[in-house]
DNA sequence: AGCACGCCGACT
DNA sequence: GTCGGCGTGCTC
C-alpha cells in the first residue's frame, strides 16, 4: 500500500503571551497543515500548556533563524477559523505599541483580546458569531427611521437639535479636514453633541463604518452609553452600541469584542483598553477629556490610549477627534498653527450653550482669615446664602478620611504605616487607621503606642472631617422649607459598593442635598443643574509640587470643578467658584479667574521650553522594586554604567541624559522599596533606539549577583508622574 | 508568564 | 515517613 501523501506543513509564526526577556520575545514557530493567514487566532502547545495565540506576519529575521531544530517544531493544536483574522492595521497597532512601550508584542496582543476567548472552542465561537450576525442582520433590515439628509442637524431620535453657531462651525471644519482634531471646548459648550454629530456624519457616510468613543473613567460610560443609544439605537439597533471597560463581566466583554470585531457594533464606547478593540471598519476615534491621566496605563504595557488613538487613526485612515476644556499641554502644543509646526487642527468652542455663563471665580486670601480656619467666614456665608435660596453647593478636598495623620500631643509619635513611607489616615467612621497604599487597617489605639499618653489628636483634615465641620457650622442654617441642612459626602469610601455612586448622585439631582462634600471624583462629568457654588478648600498644595505636571493637573481639575457650577442657564449668572488660597495672585489662579486656558498653557509651555521638559523633550522612566532601596538603586545605576560599555547604547549617550537613580516619591509600599531613573532626550527617535538597545543591558544587569534582590523592573515611556 | 523539577522543614 | 516552601530552568 502506498503511503498517503504527507500533509503540507507550513511554517507559521505565532504570537503568545510570553515575556519580553529570554529568547521568546518574538513570535514562535509552529507547523500547520495549511498556511494560515496572519491575524488568525490559534491554540498552540507550549510546554505542558495549550495557549491562545495570534498568527503573526512572518518576519525576515525569524525566517533565517537557524538556531531552531526543525524536527522539534510542534503543530498548531487548533485554528479558530470561524473568526475573521485580525486585520493588518490591528496587527500594526499592536506591533507599534509593543515596540514603543518596550514590551513583548505577544503580551500586548493577548492583553488586547477578551480573556474569555482563551477558553472557547472553535465551535462555541462559531455559534456565538452566528447569533451575533443574525441580530445584526435583523437590525439593519428594519431601519426604524429614514436616513437624514447628509449634514442635517436633525436628531436621529427625531428630537430636533439646535446647534450653536460654534458647534456648526466646528462640525463644518471636521467635515472638510482630515484631522487629527483637538476640540477645545469650554465646559457646557456642547462637546458631546458635536461628538454625536460627527459620529452620525461618519456612520451615515458608509453603511458599515464604525466609530470608537473613549472616556477616561468607567463611571462615565453608562451615561454616555445611554446618550448614544438614545441617539443612534433606533436607527442602527440598540445592539450596535457596545461598551468596553474593565468593569464588565468576562461574558459581556467577549460579546462586545465579538460585536466590534465582526462589524455588528457600529459604535464602541470604552475606557483606554478600547483603543485596542478590533474594529475592521473604523472611521472615527473620539477621545473625550483627552487630558485625563487615566488614558495612561499604569501597569503592563504603559501605553497612552490617547497617543495610540492618534497613531491608529493614521494606520486605519480614520479621523481622530480629541476633546477637552483643558487640553494636555502636549495636545495643545501639537495643535499650534500648522505654520509653526502644529500637526493637529485646533477647533474652538469658547462659549457655553444658550445664555449660560462661566462661573465667577472668587479667591479668598487665607492669610487674612482667622488662623487655621478650614472654611473661611466669607465662604461659609456664601454657602449659607445658597442654602437659604434653595441652591446647592459643592465643596472639594482632595483627601479622604477624617485626618491624614494622627499625632501624639506629648511625644513625636505619628501614625506612620509600618510597611509604607506614608502616614495611615484616621477614619473616624469606624475608628480605624488605614494606609491608603498597602491597605493595612487597624483600630485606632486608645493611647499613644510610643509613650502611653492617651491624648492623640488628628492632624490636618479630610473629607470626613470637612463634612463634620460643615454640619456644625451650618447647624442653625435652614433650607427655604424650614428643614435642617442636608449634607452628603461622595468619595471612594462612600462609593465602595456597586451602585452607591449612582444612588448618591441621584440624591443630589433630586435636590435632597444642599451641600455636597467630596474628592475630585465629583468634579468629573456629572451634570448638577442646581449647583451655584463650587469651592476648593485647599488647592495650594499642587502649586509648589516637585512634579512639573502638578500645575497642569490642578488647573484642569479646578476648571472642571468650576464647570460643575451653573450648568443650568437659569442659575448660571449667579454661579461662583471659590478658591481658598495663601497665594491669591498666583498666575495659575489669575488665569483661572479669567477662564483663560490659552494664557495658562502659553505660560506653562514657555516654562517647559526653557527647562527643556516635555513636550520639548522626551522622557522614559525605569522603575525598579527591591527589598532595599540600595539594591533597587544599585541595579539602575549599574545598568546606567553598563550602557556606556556597550557599543549601540554608548553611541546614543551623547544625545540623551541618564539621571542618577532616586527613590520614588512614594519610596516604600507594602515593604517594597521603589527607585527610578529618568532618561531624557530632545529626540524621540534617539530615546526609542536607546531603550530598545538598553533592554538587553538591563536584563543582564538584573542577573548580576549584586542585583539579586531586585524583584521587578519596568520601563515607562512618556511617564506622567515623575 | 506558567509550570515543571528539585531539594530542605513541620505535620496527618 | 509525606506535604509544601519557592529557587532555577525551559517552553517553538
Amino acid at each position: 500500500m502506498p503511503q498517503p501523501p504527507a500533509p503540507i506543513t507550513a511554517l507559521t509564526q505565532v504570537l503568545l503571551h510570553t515575556p519580553a526577556y529570554s529568547q521568546m520575545a518574538g513570535a514562535l514557530s509552529y507547523l500547520s497543515d495549511a498556511p494560515l493567514p496572519p491575524g488568525t487566532l490559534v491554540r498552540v502547545p507550549l510546554g505542558q500548556r495549550e495557549l491562545l495565540g495570534v498568527v503573526w506576519d512572518p518576519c525576515p529575521a525569524q525566517a533565517t533563524d537557524t538556531t531552531l531544530d526543525p524536527a522539534r517544531l510542534r503543530p498548531i493544536a487548533a485554528a479558530l477559523d470561524a473568526l475573521p483574522p485580525l486585520s493588518a492595521s490591528w496587527r500594526a497597532l499592536i506591533s507599534f505599541a509593543a515596540s514603543y512601550y518596550q514590551r513583548a508584542a505577544g503580551e500586548v496582543a493577548l492583553a488586547a483580546l477578551p480573556p474569555q476567548l482563551r477558553d472557547l472552542s472553535s465551535m462555541q465561537l462559531a455559534r456565538k458569531l452566528k447569533k451575533l450576525a443574525k441580530a445584526a442582520a435583523g437590525a439593519s433590515d428594519t431601519p426604524k427611521n429614514p436616513l437624514p439628509a447628509p449634514g442635517a442637524n436633525a436628531d436621529i431620535a427625531s428630537q430636533p437639535v439646535v446647534l450653536s453657531a460654534e458647534q456648526r462651525q466646528v462640525i463644518s471644519e471636521f467635515q472638510h479636514n482630515p484631522g487629527p482634531f483637538l476640540l477645545f471646548g469650554a465646559t457646557g459648550s456642547g462637546k458631546t453633541e458635536v461628538f454625536m454629530q460627527c459620529t452620525a456624519e461618519l456612520l451615515a457616510a458608509s453603511s458599515d463604518a464604525q466609530v470608537l468613543v473613549m472616556v477616561p473613567e468607567i463611571n462615565l460610560t453608562p451615561q454616555l452609553e445611554d446618550r448614544f443609544k438614545a441617539r443612534f439605537g433606533s436607527r442602527y439597533g440598540f445592539d450596535a452600541v457596545v461598551s468596553m471597560h474593565s468593569g464588565m463581566t468576562p461574558a459581556q466583554r467577549l460579546n462586545s469584542w465579538l460585536a466590534a470585531h465582526s462589524g455588528a457594533a457600529r459604535i464602541v464606547l470604552g475606557t483606554r483598553m478600547a483603543v485596542f478593540a478590533s474594529m475592521p471598519r473604523l472611521k472615527l476615534i473620539i477621545v473625550d477629556e483627552e487630558h485625563d491621566p487615566s488614558y495612561k496605563s499604569g501597569e503592563g504595557a504603559r501605553y497612552s490610549a490617547r497617543d495610540l488613538a492618534i497613531y491608529r487613526g493614521r494606520l486605519e485612515d480614520a479621523k481622530v477627534l480629541l476633546g477637552s476644556a483643558t487640553p494636555s499641554l502636549e495636545s495643545w502644543h501639537h495643535s499650534r498653527p500648522a505654520a509653526e509646526g502644529g500637526r493637529y487642527l485646533r477647533l474652538a468652542m469658547p462659549s457655553r450653550i444658550g445664555s449660560g455663563q462661566l462661573p465667577l471665580v472668587r479667591r479668598v486670601d487665607m492669610s487674612h482669615q482667622p488662623k487655621s480656619c478650614v472654611i473661611s467666614p466669607p465662604l461659609l456665608a456664601a454657602i449659607a446664602q445658597r442654602i437659604a435660596r434653595g441652591e446647592q453647593s459643592m465643596v472639594f478636598l482632595n483627601r479622604r478620611g477624617y485626618a491624614p495623620v494622627l499625632q501624639c500631643t506629648d511625644c513625636d509619635w505619628k501614625s506612620e504605616c509600618p510597611h509604607c513611607s506614608a502616614y495611615r489616615v484616621f477614619h473616624k467612621i469606624d475608628r480605624t487607621l488605614r494606609c491608603h497604599h498597602c491597605g493595612l487597617s487597624e483600630r485606632v489605639p486608645r493611647a499613644c503606642p510610643a509613650c502611653g499618653n492617651p491624648d492623640i489628636a488628628p492632624l490636618g483634615r479630610g473629607t470626613e472631617r470637612l463634612e463634620e465641620l460643615l454640619a456644625e457650622l451650618l447647624a442653625d442654617t435652614r433650607r427655604p422649607d424650614g428643614q435642617p441642612v442636608r449634607i452628603v459626602r461622595i468619595d471612594a469610601d462612600t462609593t465602595r459598593h456597586k451602585g452607591a455612586l449612582e444612588a448618591q448622585l441621584a440624591q443630589v439631582h433630586t435636590g435632597d442635598v444642599d451641600v455636597l462634600v467630596g474628592t475630585q471624583m465629583i468634579a468629573k462629568g456629572h451634570d448638577f443643574r442646581r449647583i451655584t457654588l463650587v469651592a476648593a478648600v485647599n488647592p495650594d498644595n499642587a502649586l509648589f509640587s516637585s512634579d512639573f505636571r502638578a500645575a497642569e493637573r490642578l488647573f484642569s481639575l479646578l476648571m472642571q470643578a468650576a464647570g460643575r457650577a451653573g450648568r443650568d442657564e437659569t442659575v448660571a449668572h449667579k454661579s461662583e467658584m471659590w478658591l481658598q488660597t495663601f497665594h491669591p495672585t498666583h498666575p495659575l489662579y489669575e488665569a483661572l479667574k479669567r477662564h483663560d486656558y490659552p494664557a495658562f498653557a502659553a505660560s506653562q509651555l514657555k516654562e517647559r521650553q526653557q527647562a527643556a521638559m516635555p513636550p520639548f523633550s522626551f522622557q522614559a522612566l525605569v522603575r525598579a522594586e527591591a527589598r532595599s532601596q540600595e539594591t533597587a538603586q544599585a541595579f539602575l545605576n549599574l545598568a546606567s554604567q553598563a550602557a556606556a560599555g556597550q557599543a549601540d547604547t554608548a553611541a546614543l549617550l551623547a544625545q540623551l541624559t541618564l539621571y542618577p537613580a532616586v527613590p520614588m516619591s512614594m519610596a516604600r509600599i507594602a515593604d517594597v522599596e521603589r527607585a527610578q531613573m529618568l532618561v531624557e532626550s530632545p529626540s524621540r527617535a534617539v530615546l526609542q533606539r536607546f531603550l530598545t538597545a538598553w533592554q538587553g543591558v538591563l536584563h543582564s544587569t538584573r542577573a548580576l549577583p549584586e542585583c539579586k534582590g531586585v524583584m521587578r523592573w519596568a520601563i515607562d515611556v512618556d511617564p506622567l508622574n515623575i
